[in-house]
DNA sequence: GAATAACCGAGACGGTACGTCGCGTCTTACG
DNA sequence: CGTAAGACGCGACGTACCGTCTCGGTTATTC
C-alpha cells in the first residue's frame, strides 16, 4: 500500500465538477455534434467556470476523450480456442460500438482533431486505441504460441490491417460498418495466416484464457 | 479545354484570383498546418477579397482540397499480369504520396474535417479517395475475370481492407507508413484470396483492361 | 474645398453604430454607474459587436468621454462688462452641470480613470477641460486688455485655481457644489486681482464680446 | 504602544503578514502603477494567502491607502505669525509630497477609485485629506482669531479653494505642481481676505502655536 | 501539556469581463 | 458584374482576477 491511510492529499480537485464536465461534454456532443460543442457551452451546462476545464484538460478534445473512455466498455475477450471465431466476435463487438451513433462519430471527430494536435494523437493512441488493440494482439499472440499462426508474421502489422479496415469505414463511411464486414475482414486477413484453426487438444487453458503452463 | 467541367465556361470568374487563392492556401498549409490556416489569411496572402473565396468555395476545406488535387499526380496503373505484384507496386506508390510531408498531413486534416462536414466528405470521397480506389478495384476485377480471384469475394470490401490499412497508418501514425507495409498488406490480404498468382497464358485481355502489350 | 464632390471616401464607418454605442454607454452609466459598465454590456445594449467598439475607441473611458461631450452644452459666454459678474455666472453654470447626477459622477470617473491612462488624460484635457477653461481664459484676457486685471497676473494659474476649486468639490465631495460656492470662489480669487470692476465707459465692444479696436 | 488603536489588541493577527502585504502593495504600485496591481499579485509577492488580505481589508484601495499612510510624514505646522508666509510654506510642503513620483500618482489613483467607492472616499477623506486640511484650517482660524481674517469669510470654503488648486494640478496635470504655484495660490486666494498681514504685538502664543487663552 | 480554535499558506472553485481571432455577410468604389 | 477592401454582428477563444470556499498546518491560548 503506497499511500497512508488518509486521503491522497495531493489534490483538492473537485470530483463533482469533473463528473459534471464529462457528462455535459457527452450530452452536448450527442445533441449538437462534436464540432459544434464549445468549451464555454460545456462549462455553462456543467455549472462550472471555464477555468476549471482549462485547469485540468488541455483541450475540448481531451475532455471528450475522457468522456468517451467512460462510455466504452472494454470488449470482452472471448477465447474459445478458435482464433478465427474469437477475432470475429471481438471485431464484431468493436464495430457494434463504433457503429453506434452515440459513440462512433465522436471517436471519428477525435481522430480528426488529432490530425493537428500531436498531444491529442498520443493521448488517443495511448488511452484508447492501443488498449483495444492490445486485447486483440494478446489473442493473436496466444494463437501464435499455440502454433495456429506462424512465427514469421508481424502481429503489429497484422493488427493494424484488421483495425485499419474498421477505422476506414468509420472515418470515410465508404460502405457499411456491420458484423458482416467484421467477418469478412477476419476471414480475409487471418485466413492466409492461420495454419491450424483450432487449439491443439493437449493444451489446457486457465480461466483467464491464458495457457496455465506458460505463466 | 483549359478549365475543368465543374465551372461554367461563360463565367467572368478571375482565373488569376483562383490560382492565387489555391497557391496561398497550399503555402499557408505547409507553413502553419491546415488547422491554423484561416480564410482571412488565405485572402490576405492571395491579395484577394474574402468574398471572392466565399463566392466560389463553400469552405476552407474545399479550397485546400482543390489545391491538393493539383499536387497529387495520378498513380500509374501497372499491369504485369501478376495481380499481387501489381497491387504491391500500386499501394507502394499511394503510400509514398501519403507519407510525403507536403501531402499526407493535409489529406489527413481534410479527412478530419470531413467528420463534421458531410458535403466535404462526399467531395473528398468523390474527387479523391474513390478515383484511387477505382484504379485498384479495376485491377482486382481484371484479376477476377482472369480467374485469379474467386467470384465470391466482395471486391469493395477487399479494397476497403487494403486501403483501410493505409489510412490507419496515415491517420493514427501507429507504425511506419512505407513500402514494406504495402507489401505486408498485399501479402496478407490478397494471399488468402488469390487462387492462381499469374495471368493464364491462354487469356487475352479485353480492350477495357490495360494489357501491358497494348501500350 | 479640400475633398471632391463625392462622399468623404475615407471611412466606411457606420454612423448608426456609433450613435447606438454612445447612447448605450450613457444610459448604462446612468443606470449602474460608470465603474460597473463593461464594454461587453455597451456592445450588447447597442446591438453591436465588441470589435466595433474596439475598432474606433481605445477604451471604455474614451467611449464615455465622447458620449459626455455630446451632453455637455457649451456654457454661454456671458459678457456684461463686469468681469466678476460674468465669471460668477459662468462658473455657476459649470457647477450646475457638474452637480447634475447625470453628468458629474461620470466626469469624475473619467478623471479617476485618467490617473492610470495618460492617453485618456490627454484626451480629456484636450477635448473637455481645456475648451471650457479656454472660455474662461478668454474672458479674463479681455478683462486684462480692458485694464481690469493687472498685466502681471498669470491667467493660466488663475484659471487653474478657479477650476481647481470646482473639481475639488466634484471629486472629493467635501462640501456642497452649488451657486454659493461659485460666487465665493470668484469673490475670493478674483477680488484680489481685479483693479477696476467694470469696463471703462470709453470702450465699445463688438457683438462677439471682443473689443473691436484690438483686432 | 506597538499597534494602532483601530485593531483589537487581543487579535491574533499576524503582524509580519500585515507588513509584508503593505510592502508588497507599495512596491507593486511603484513598479507597475496602481491600476495594474491585483490582490492576487500582492498576495503572491507578500507570500500570503488571498484570504488574509480579504480578512483585514475591504479592497485593494484600502491596502494601498494604508501603505501610503506609512509613507506620508505629517507636514510640520509652521507658525511665524505671518499667516500668508505660513500658508505658503505649508502648501509648498504638501505640494512637494504630491509632486513626488512615489506618492502623488498613487494618491491620485486612490481619489480616482474613490469615484465609485463611497467607503473608500470616506476613508480617504477621513484618514488623508481632512487631517492635512485640518492643519491648514487651524492656522486660518488662528489668523481669524487674531483679526487677520475677517469673521465673515467661510474658512471651509477657503480651504477647499486652496487645496482644490493643488488637487487640480495633481489630478489633471495641466501645469506644473511646484513651489511657485503654491505661492501664487496663497497670494491670490488669501490676499483678498487678509486684512492685516502680521500677528498683533499684544497677543502671546503658547509653545504649541495655539493661543493660550482659547483652550 | 493536551485540546482547541483562530489564523495562516495555498490554491481550487463559480463567475465576469477582458481583448483577440475568425466566421460569413454586407457595403462601397473601382475597372 | 466581379473584384479588393474591409466594416459589420456574432460567437468563442484562452487569460486575468474577482471574492468565496475548503484544505491541512501552525500557533497561542485555555482547560
Amino acid at each position: 500500500m503506497p499511500t497512508s491511510t488518509t486521503r491522497p492529499l495531493a489534490s483538492r480537485r473537485s470530483e463533482s465538477s469533473r463528473v459534471a464536465i464529462l457528462d455535459a461534454a457527452l450530452s452536448l456532443c450527442r445533441e449538437k455534434g462534436y464540432a459544434k460543442v464549445s468549451i464555454e457551452a460545456i462549462a455553462a451546462r456543467a455549472g462550472v467556470g471555464k477555468q476549471t476545464i482549462y485547469r485540468w484538460w488541455p483541450s475540448k478534445a481531451s475532455v471528450v476523450l475522457e468522456a468517451l473512455e467512460g462510455v466504452a466498455a472494454r470488449v470482452p475477450t472471448a477465447d474459445t480456442g478458435d482464433v478465427m471465431a474469437d477475432m470475429r466476435a471481438r471485431l464484431a463487438q468493436v464495430i457494434e460500438l463504433y457503429a453506434d451513433e452515440r459513440f462512433g462519430p465522436h471517436l471519428g471527430a477525435l481522430i480528426g482533431e488529432a490530425q493537428h494536435d500531436p498531444a491529442l494523437r498520443a493521448d488517443l493512441l495511448e488511452r484508447y486505441l492501443r488498449p483495444r488493440r492490445a486485447d486483440a494482439l494478446q489473442r493473436l499472440q496466444l494463437a501464435r504460441e499455440e502454433g495456429q499462426l506462424p512465427g514469421t508474421v508481424n502481429l503489429d502489422d497484422l493488427a493494424d490491417v484488421i483495425f485499419g479496415a474498421v477505422y476506414h469505414r468509420l472515418l470515410l463511411r465508404n460502405g457499411p460498418l456491420d458484423k458482416a464486414y467484421a467477418h469478412f475482414v477476419i476471414d480475409t486477413v487471418l485466413a492466409s495466416c492461420v495454419t491450424r484453426p483450432r487449439r491443439p487438444r493437449t493444451r489446457t487453458t486457465s480461466r483467464t484464457g491464458r495457457p496455465a503452463a506458460t505463466r
